[in-house]
DNA sequence: GATGAATGAGTCTTCATTCAT
DNA sequence: CATGAATGAAGACTCATTCAT
């Protein structure tokens, strides 16, 4: 699941091969901050680049030195986040105390769709659009990763240690209870209180009694 | 939360006030299937008149005809699904026993992300991005409709019925798990076997089995 | 070599599938002719949309109505050109005289360096280049012609009716010569007096010559 | 019909007036090369800066360093080569055999064709086009040299030592019998087998036996 | 001498929408 | 009712050229 330095830089490739000076890393930054910015509030084609420049006050044409087309820059933010977003996931410990690593793993994504919710809705957009720019990595990497940790969790149930519960689905269920609070949050505000994250602890509280009695062996 | 016929009137007000007879009744049906299968897997930026006409078998002004533009047939869609699609919540039972009426609840929201999966994506898409078009109904109707559902959730936990949860957060748990298998189905599937539904029996099982302990008493 | 309609019309698919109206036949030959002047001046690449669109007198996006880009008017140009410009050559008749067939095939191609020069340095543009729209013509249907007209030649010579020469390089030499007075036209009236078509009477006689002195037995 | 060192000068003139060192005359050959090579199959329009830096490995502003522009890049690859290129006309000998001075030409022209087809095609493209930068030449130098050769044919058939023609049509004949084959060689090849130079044989013995025949008195 | 950075002016193409019949 | 025709506005991308170091 990781994507090597290479696979990165590929992905970026415009004119430019790799960021190098100052300037360079100064304007390859403020163009992924914009294009995350507006990537995850308006989808792929939904976006624009002159959207992306305008924030990142830079020039179309700049945009296009710095990386080869619209889908590259798209790539590039996708391939830089995707290993920051499946972190908490890889991060979940053989060694940990079941319940605990689960219930912990689902308070780390909680907090990720609180602190990254942008990230969160990229993903989401691409995802739901059929992942036409990240299919491979969903069917490789992603599924190396999920099956490694689905085979822990199994393991754990067949010990006695959790609940026997089917660790895909529960995996399933993680992500989408998690990060409705980004991907969905205009919903979110609109149904509770519109004012800022006051609901996120109410989902932390919730989220924990819900797994730790799903788990409870 | 109903919407009432004049307002779904009003979306659909193109130059054609209210379908009469056959063939404008076929062709508004015609159109909003094809644009039901186009917006919901490219989203609204993502999708076009060519694309919808060609697939409603009409010509793209005769689109037109029908539905004044591109919005009023995304607005008109959305509006005709809303209904159907927030009837499982409405046809929760106060009479009903508490933990069944909601494992009910979750069973008939996730057949029907796996018999509508395409009205799930068209609400998924326009809510992360930000329901610009339906804004005002998640504010008002839907929010009417999920504070009711949730005062009587709360009620049965006060009465012991079911255990001390926060209604809201449940609600949007239970939507967050059984829409992921329509929303986010390519992951699903290039995580799991690719081939069709099966994962659909394992998700029933598993969410069951979250949902029974998550409110047992 | 014959082109179908069929083939024809497929080069020229943008959203219209065949000239059927009148306003269609009109439009279409008004891009057409315009396109013809416009590509056989100054290339492909060196030809824009805008310059055509003014010399049809249509609007830039209206072209692209008709043919579904740039490309596709210039395949449609040089696909209805074609055949005419291999009509000469097709006729050259195994039941006439061989030297009145050759030099009479001659004084036709010069007649259409003549009247048609446009087209000559539209073809002589793209082959210069290597031909790369059309270079499964020429080594289809084109090389067929020839090949079949050669033989021909052969047959003529080996009957004792012309003098022994290389068919092909008798076909090649004799396109040569002629297409030189369309193709390098302005280097001809640079180096001869720039008014006028007054070169091409000297232009008959000396071709004249210079094969039946070369054909005669 | 020489240019001078100064025309010569002027052309070329970016920032740099003369090359001096040896790495400016490095780069100035490797420009040119690089230049002779994209612009010979591309045409002016058609050919990048960019492509033809990197053939020259050298930067793009490294390029208008040394040439002020592109278009002063292919003036000076013109002018540079146009010596070259009329250099076998230059050489006819009025003390010469007429007819062996001629096929001689003749000879060497197809040679050019052969060893620098690249150089060939560059005044082709330029010519087709309307030679927009180099029409000045043509009517001034190449017409003075070829009215000059002309006119020695003139006397030469006057005094009935070759045939009585045209000689400013028997100049052009040669000049596209020969330049044919590197020109149009997309077609020669697609005609003939499309391997390597073998038809430069069978051409040579053609365009002998052509001319032999059409001056033979 | 050399080049990384930047851009204005194009250039092709898309697309929702309008017009005329 | 329906559609062929047309387009303004926008959008992605290219490219010769300039700037600053």
């Amino acid at each position: 699941m990781t994507l090597s330095k290479q696979e990165t830089r590929k992905a970026e490739t415009g004119s430019v091969s790799r960021p190098r000076t100052r300037i360079q890393e100064r304007n390859v930054s403020a163009i992924l901050e914009a294009a995350l910015e507006v990537f995850s509030r308006h989808g792929f084609r939904g976006s624009t680049l002159d959207r992306i420049a305008e924030r990142a006050h830079l020039s179309k044409p700049n945009l296009l030195y710095y990386f080869g087309s619209k889908e590259a820059i798209h790539v590039a933010l996708l391939s830089e986040l995707l290993e920051a977003w499946l972190a908490p996931l890889r991060s979940l410990d053989p060694a940990g105390d079941p319940i605990e690593e689960i219930v912990g793993y689902v308070k780390r994504k909680l907090e990720m769709a609180r602190g990254l919710p942008r990230e969160s809705r990229l993903f989401a957009n691409e995802i739901i659009q059929g992942a036409p720019q990240i299919l491979d990595i969903l069917e490789g990497p992603l599924k190396d990763l999920v099956d490694e940790k689905a085979e822990l969790i199994r393991r754990w149930a067949e010990e006695g240690r959790i609940a026997a519960v089917d660790p895909h689905h529960l995996i399933f269920s993680i992500w989408a209870t998690t990060q409705h609070y980004a991907d969905f949050d205009v919903q979110v505000r609109a149904v509770l209180d519109p004012d800022g994250d006051t609901h996120f602890g109410g989902a932390e509280r919730f989220l924990d009694h819900l797994y730790r009695n799903a788990l409870a062996p």
